[in-house]
DNA sequence: AGAATAGTGTCTCTCAGACATTATTTG
DNA sequence: CAAATAATGTCTGAGAGACACTATTCT
């Protein structure tokens, strides 16, 4: 196809202040946009979306993986547009936004503060957020947006936080132990009120989906 | 970018002769591919997957849903091809492929055996399996596969196959009547042995997941 | 009558969910 | 010692899974 542009962007989350976040770039005019770029000939889809967002971001690993492929004519005035959209989740110590850069200084922003967006960004948000959701169900998404050591009660709050809802403390620990997915490390967090231990995630406990089907 | 080739590709799978298989095209040399074409530039992603197996089929509704997009540099010799693939389920009576097509005359394979294929046409139809199998766990798939109308014994049957392995008669029955998202009809299906009574599928039964979250 | 397939009920055991108190540290 | 947060165990109810016989039709 002729006068095709491809690129790809990304919808990366993270956990600021209590909510879930978003890192945007200034777009048109006033508004915002997701961070992305055209895909270079000898690059792969994800190095590019990896490159969209190397450099704003301190340290840290990066959870990546693909969301959709968005390439409705139409959906970009002036050419016809295709955008390959990955979703990534990183914890907060990568979060220290570099000072500047040649596109400008990203943002975050609070899910319920999105400011406006360019094209149909705010709809490729909507689905990244739905399918997070969907990833804290049935895999162990969730301790991407943690830092690699964290208490039981930090975790639980993470969990709290994305899934909108409270859960119960004894509960909450009996099972995640249970599934033997993290373990203790010999140290603690210190602050106000009694130290709590910190856990660690055990990559190697492949957290195989035993998930009971909805119909047999 | 330049020198890009866009073009769309389908898994479509279905149910014939009591085993789940998959509709291929004529490809390279003796090679079989993926139903795909160029997108045109006014046209949708997915009418652009859709129009590369309207004709090849009966009448009938299919399942269509974004499946992955590949484009690494390398994986189609010559030119950086990027393709937008579909999963597509279809019930048997659409299965009817038409005499012919200026594509030459696509045909149908049983997984397990699977003839060569081009680029890296057999690592996504492997993925797009792993996908059906996930489907099947957490949503309402399985009933794509089949007619309209169709016993409880058929669509057992449907789930022993695309799951690979048995399920216990009166546990199906009592779980997929308790889950409210079928409904008999006053018909029967008539054959060796008692007739059947006839079920639809009900749409309108938004079957919610309520799976059980790994960890809460 | 025999072969073939449809259709039906009970028990057990696991696990999710509700729930309140004690323990350890800091200021 | 007061305030703050961490840590811990039990009971109940729902539902998954194992299991075997009767019913209806066709030839």
């Amino acid at each position: 196809m002729t006068d095709l542009s491809l690129n790809v962007h990304v919808v990366i989350f993270s956990l600021c202040d209590d909510a879930l976040q978003v890192l945007l770039a200034p777009g048109e005019k006033d508004a915002w946009q997701l961070p992305g770029q055209d895909v270079q000939p000898a690059e792969s889809l994800e190095a590019a979306a990896a490159r969209a967002f190397a450099g704003q971001l301190g340290p840290g690993e990066a959870y990546l993986e693909q969301l959709y492929t968005y390439g409705d004519p139409g959906r970009v005035p002036g050419q016809r547009t295709v955008s390959v959209v990955y979703f990534v989740l990183i914890p907060p110590e990568a979060q220290r936004s570099s000072p500047s850069s040649t596109a400008g200084k990203m943002r975050w922003f609070r899910l319920n503060e999105l400011p406006a967006l360019d094209h149909d960004h705010s709809e490729i948000i909507a689905y990244a957020l739905r399918r997070l959701h969907y990833k804290m169900e049935y895999s162990a998404a969730g301790f991407e947006l943690l830092p690699d050591e964290f208490t039981l009660s930090e975790l639980q709050h993470t969990y709290e936080i994305i899934l909108g809802e409270k859960l119960d403390k004894r509960n909450f620990r009996r099972r995640i132990l249970e599934a033997g997915i993290i373990e203790g490390t010999p140290r603690r967090r210190t602050g106000e009120g009694r130290p709590a231990r910190l856990y660690r995630y055990r990559a190697d406990a492949v957290a195989e989906v035993k998930t009971r089907r909805l119909f047999p």
